[in-house]
DNA sequence: ATAGTTTGTGTAAAGGTTTACATCATTGCA
DNA sequence: TGCAATGATGTAAACCTTTACACAAACTAT
């Protein structure tokens, strides 16, 4: 039964008497093989206990059933869900999931570079907007890829994500509705396209509200907690003070909310602030932050499902996806103070 | 130069006029080789941009080149830090890492010990403490395998952990120096070692400053936020109260501080509260969290250096790693407060 | 000079699978 | 009945490596 090595073809062949290539058909062309040679087959395989090894089957076909995933740190608590849900997609599949960071450093990306090269990974997913291949990005010759959060710099390569717009269009709404006029924008001057978005969501709202952007209270960090306390500090030296604080994501919001008690203000008594993202940690603030949720287990099946696509098709149906992403409301917003309305 | 099909060694092989068995040992035994020849190998390598085809090495040499890490949740907030540990080590013995979750679910399981048998792995991390395959994991045959936090349940697997009981007397030290003799322990009732660990450190501690535990302020909860909060209705039923809670981890001592201030108590002022773990967000709770810091990093470069020990000897040189873990001491916790001292 | 050893390289088999092609039996149709 | 078409199965090559074994050349020690 359980013998010390592997169960294979030929073993299965053997025991069913039929030919090594009537076991593959049966396993992979059920349709081409005899119902009763099938069943033979079946049962020598549930006697052996055979599984296909798949070194040989990569071998012969060119090509893995493993997904390479790749993204800049796989700390980020953005990151898990999404994983989970590439990874519930990939494996209903039969493909297995591979993950690597970079840590923004090029000489790590050439190593998966490298990886790809040697036909480990049937495809990709790249949670950069670049490929991170460093100088030989431009030669690279890429298995099927799929991009998520951002379109991928090089082209070509389509993307799923969320509509930034929209989401950051669902806080600004929520904050004039809430009475709030001066409504600080906090953001972040990186290029990444999730964060010009959101921006343009917020200028949006403003506009339609009839209230227009106003610069002196729209500042731009780089997306950390950091950076939201620094943007507080700023923004206490300008002449004209808002009354809520509208951030690019959660990590700046977290930011902003320290700055602001540092400062002996009370949240959302004093000031307002929403997010985006839904990190775990937002909800465990106090107050709990109000924020735009990032469908994170629906983007990763959604990738997935593209990138699967891409390999049997070669061709993808779409170039780009846009999730919808949904306010949560918490406790870090309220009226604006009678005081600095 | 960049083909649409990769170099193949035979490839090389015809470049650097040799045949492909030397190119094979100019690659893998390069001091059973001429310098010269040697030479001719690496320019046509460079040349050709080969890299070797994984799948067929794996085939021939029957096994592969990946670890299988198996989480029960990729999420949990310990993990991502291991694996970055984990990651580095592998990588740069020319392994990769492969992670699948199971959610506890013995069907996943199974999958990757199908997975397994197929050959795709060379060797298997487990973050759990018990096999995750079901019915049939007496009878699996696995590869080498390293647990990581906790021993595995099966037997004969090493693992890497942290000196738990160690951990624990640092906070309960830590609280009997600043002046607590009426300490709340809120551990985990299910039966993970490390749990236990850290109860048995604080017994210890207690015992050695000549106090003694008192079961009336020893609480068994879950482990998570939800626990703490109800360890501290249930403890206020009680007729003592303590001073500072002591709890097995950090979720519990969130929850714990969520309690305490839902009754209007100030932390560290009316009770001082410590953790275990140093999850992300203990640093941004108010007050910050005083804890014990988990060396994840350190703690998965040694899971996979032992792994590849075992991979490459096939005895593990020792059975059990223990990392020490280190106070971090931030602002949850003072002297307790005379009222109540 | 000879026998034995060392060093460097080549030949060919093996690893487990998939699949083009060949073969044979069966069926359908004139 | 004969012939073509269809269906089911087998044979063998190919995928790319690694390595045991064989062989030749160049040393070493007598």
């Amino acid at each position: 039964m359980s013998n010390s090595t592997p169960a294979t073809i030929e073993d299965v062949a053997r025991i069913a008497n039929v030919s090594i290539a009537t076991v593959s058909r049966a396993i992979h062309m059920p349709e081409k093989v005899a119902n009763s040679t099938r069943l033979k087959v079946n049962q020598a395989i549930a006697v052996t206990g055979y599984t296909t090894n798949a070194m040989a089957r990569s071998l012969r076909l060119g090509r893995s059933n493993m997904i390479l995933v790749v993204a800049p740190d796989i700390g980020d608590p953005n990151f898990s869900n999404i994983l989970i849900g590439l990874e519930n997609e990939a494996r209903s599949h039969g493909y297995g999931i591979l993950i690597g960071h970079t840590q923004n450093d090029a000489q790590r990306g050439l190593e998966y570079l490298k990886f790809l090269n040697s036909n480990q990974a049937a495809g990709l997913i790249l949670f950069t907007g670049i490929l991170p291949f460093g100088h030989q990005t431009m030669t690279a010759r890429l298995p099927p890829s799929v991009g998520v959060f951002e379109p991928v710099f090089n082209g070509g390569i389509p993307y799923v994500g969320v509509d930034d717009i929209a989401g950051a269009r669902k806080a600004i709404d929520l904050l004039i509705a809430e009475g709030h006029r001066k409504i600080a924008f906090i953001g972040d001057s990186r290029t990444r396209l999730a964060y010009s978005r959101r921006r343009m969501g917020y200028d949006a709202g403003l506009d339609a509200a009839g209230i227009g952007t106003d610069l002196r209270i729209v500042f731009e960090g780089d997306g950390t907690i950091e950076s939201g306390r620094l943007a507080v500090e700023q923004l206490f030296m300008r002449d004209t003070l808002p009354t809520a604080f509208m951030c690019v994501n959660d990590q700046t919001a977290i930011g902003v909310m320290i700055g602001l008690k540092a400062r002996g203000y009370d949240i959302p008594g004093d000031f307002s602030v929403t997010g985006f993202d839904d990190v775990p940690q937002a909800v465990f603030m106090s107050p709990s932050l109000t924020t735009i949720r990032q469908p994170r287990t629906a983007i990763g099946k959604h990738a997935m499902a593209l990138l699967l696509e891409l390999l049997s098709d070669g061709q993808p149906a779409e170039t780009e996806i846009l999730l919808r992403p949904d306010l949560v409301v918490r406790n870090s917003v309220s009226t604006p103070s009678r005081a600095r309305r």
